[in-house]
DNA sequence: CTGTATCCGTTAGGATACTG
DNA sequence: CAGTATCCTAACGGATACAG
């Protein structure tokens, strides 16, 4: 705190810092290990717990609890009660979320293109580009 | 393992879960704390461990070792190592990367429209929609 | 200068049990 | 049915020390 940098890497520094901040936002809160899928599951209109919980099959009622209120705090899913036996709640995807799972799809997109075969491969990496 | 769900829910759980895959390895890899921010001073140029370092202030040196790994095994980013004295190393965004931050940029660009405002705000969340 | 190895504290994910 | 509370464990972020 008391010897902040001011070099040249500062300028840099805020201007990624710009976009750090909600980017990081935006990671903590997607970035959780059940948290896409649930929004992706709820978009596609399986709005009740229990059949979130059978789709993704052994997750525990406390995580899957969780990440719904995560999701319901951040406003990208709704919550609606209905006061009756048996009990029923239902999730559904607010515009928001929705925009989301949008940039998520792209995202999901490009793995596609460039991870996909990541998995066991390991080639003779050199450079061809023709840096410097 | 023996009792495999072959509800309704199970349809939509086949869909979701192509999706799952490759949406949660990439997760995986850029929902890591330092490596989205590393990943974005890279393709800035900042390409000296130093001045990584200096950029991300506190990082210890452990943590940007492993994410500058990491997003060297995911292709995302180049290293070129000059054997010389002092020793010097370089890291260059690679094209894949380069996408990647594209549709980072718009992950970022999602949470500044949706979650500017979602800091301290608590108002009375009622639904608008007409879903019966 | 550019890292790796080790150790440690925190946190997030998860199982179980219990409540409305 | 829909959740919360508690506790446990594994994984992750990070500091320090050391190596090429």
């Amino acid at each position: 705190m008391s010897e902040r940098k001011f070099n040249s890497t500062n300028t840099l520094n805020e201007f990624f810092l710009e976009e750090r901040c909600t980017l990081n936002k935006v990671l903590k809160i997607i970035g959780k290990r059940w948290v896409s899928e649930v929004l992706v599951l709820i978009k596609q209109d399986v709005s009740r717990f229990s059949n979130l919980k059978e789709c993704l099959d052994g997750i525990s009622d406390n995580v899957l609890s969780s990440v719904l209120n995560e999701l319901v705090k951040s406003k990208l899913i709704g919550k609606e009660i209905f006061n009756q036996v048996p009990l029923k709640v239902e999730y559904h995807i607010t515009p928001s979320g929705l925009a989301l799972t949008n940039v998520l799809h792209q995202l999901c997109d490009w793995g596609k293109e460039h991870i996909a075969y990541e998995t066991r491969m390991k080639p003779t990496f050199a450079r061809k580009d023709g840096k410097d």
